[in-house]
DNA sequence: AAACATCGATCCATTATAGGTATCAGTTGA
DNA sequence: TCAACTGATACCTATAATGGATCGATGTTT
């Protein structure tokens, strides 16, 4: 195979037509440019100039093997210059896990903001439950989860992202939504309640039942579901109550009301960003960075 | 800048994760192997490997670099097969001249013949007269001409291609397009005629003249045009009768009767390609081969 | 736990490759 | 015809790459 040293000089005489020339340009002498392009030549099996008396002119095998050339050698430094920037993080892979639930709410910002922020970082993304995206870090399918706390502490160092209140989701038709009504969490005993799924919605689930707990509050469950949009749909048709993140606003369905409620105070509901503390991946630096930057100025 | 035989190093490491059997696989020993990526390492600024007790793993910049590396070692095998397919002229530009009334006849098929059995050469077409397509063809700018004779015989080498007959062209409703009426050029005699352009049809209008001379027969020219389409039009307005190549039928014009005509015999209307002796063009011998091959099959 | 095997890095002598100077041979233009 | 110019060649030198021997570190086995 041929060099980039012979493509580069290849291109010096065809663009000069000429050896000295060419070889000032390439800071040599002309005798061992002559003999690099008669390697060349030699190696391709095709002749690239037609030397004619004192005169340097490309063969069509010289103009076609040009072209590549150029793209073959242009290719070369945009490798080298890019490579360049993968330790700084600029240009890179990563892995981010996230919960169904938090694609509602801080995901979109999350991407939106490492493709204006990051553009040459490509971003896989992958949804699973919190303890599957713990698994997955430590093994280094992903180098970023967004999960519910808490993070066992063996090898993953994790951050706060998002706090948000927990609404009451009531169909428009029932008492409880009348404009001049505040429920309150009492409201909620043996009343029939859409409850999270204790497998697959686990950290929602234990919210709620230490809400519950602690006010002392006992609703009847009708269905056990693990994504907010489900539920939201059964609460619509009548089957029961349910409480959901705020974000939860965001998906804007007619026929149901979301409103505060009276014993359930402040944002119980946590997301964190894990990461594995050894991991290696530059890429992952630079949107961690991002993530906290962002997360700092509230995203939402 | 690197050279390939790093970037071969590098991939078969990447790919192997093992220096000694990638070594192998490079048909040399270890320690040159691990210098070499030691010094595209450097050359690059860039860590490709982690080197973690006795096992190879390749860094994030390693992995953003393998694609990079594949692409360059594909593209320049594949620069280097196929400049060899050029000198067998497979591959290849040929610059082909052609006159305006031969894009009606055999433009297409020729075309069409080396788009289907020559895939690899690209064709530059430009419209030209023959005199001016004769001037191109000794300056270099064309390597083949589709022209109407004579060739002057300096470095040009020829062939005949085509030859065609001459039909009279009359508007619809004239009493010479009359379905049992047989047109005779003596018809032409004083009447209202659409002549060739003496300057930008030259070869045209010296066979009409020839042929008017030898029947004796003196037309009025109302009009000298260039264009065969330009004609038929003047002839549909009822300015004129005029004498086209028959390939002018494929053109279609309602309106107008194409006949032949008792006193232009045979097909004098001859068209040639030309080609400068000692054009070096390989692909312009394949195209030229191809061209005279359909030739012999009676294109058009 | 200790001996062993494996693997990449390093050292050194050797070889191969590329570069430079001087010169040649062919062409061009005065 | 001669002088200038251009690419090719010959020859020497310097640089770089190669291979064998070996080191040091790391797992593995007994």
């Amino acid at each position: 195979m041929f060099t980039l040293n012979q493509l580069e000089s290849f291109v010096a005489v065809a663009e000069t037509l000429h050896y000295g020339r060419a070889a000032e340009r390439l800071s040599m002498t002309q005798p061992p440019l002559s003999r690099r392009i008669q390697l060349l030549e030699r190696e391709l099996g095709v002749e690239l100039f037609d030397r004619i008396g004192r005169s340097v002119r490309l063969t069509a095998a010289g103009q076609a093997f040009l072209g590549d050339a150029r793209r073959i050698l242009g290719l070369s430094e945009q490798a080298a210059l890019s490579v360049r920037r993968v330790p700084a993080g600029e240009i890179g892979t990563v892995a981010l896990g996230f919960t169904a639930s938090s694609a509602h709410s801080v995901l979109d910002a999350i991407v939106g903001g490492i493709h204006a922020r990051l553009p040459g970082v490509d971003l896989v993304l992958r949804e699973s439950v919190s303890g599957t995206q713990l698994e997955k870090l430590r093994s280094g399918e992903l180098d970023l989860g967004l999960v519910r706390p808490p993070v066992p502490g063996t090898g993953l160092e994790h951050r706060p992202l998002h706090r948000e209140a927990l609404l009451a989701a009531i169909p428009a038709g029932h008492p409880l939504a009348a404009p001049d009504r505040v429920p309150h969490v009492r409201d909620l005993d043996g009343e029939p309640f859409v409850m999270y799924s204790p497998a697959e919605a686990r950290y929602f689930y234990e919210v709620l039942v230490s809400v519950f707990r602690g006010a002392g509050v006992v609703p009847r469950y009708v269905h056990h579901l693990s994504q907010v949009h489900t539920i939201l749909a059964l609460v619509r048709a009548g089957l029961g109550l349910a409480l959901v993140p705020r974000a939860a606003e965001a998906l804007g369905l007619d026929g149901i009301v979301l409103r505060p409620m009276i014993g359930v105070e402040g944002e119980p509901v946590e997301l964190v960003a894990a990461w594995r503390a050894n991991d290696d991946n530059p890429a992952l630096h630079a949107v961690r960075h991002l993530v906290i930057d962002l997360a700092g100025r509230d995203i939402s």
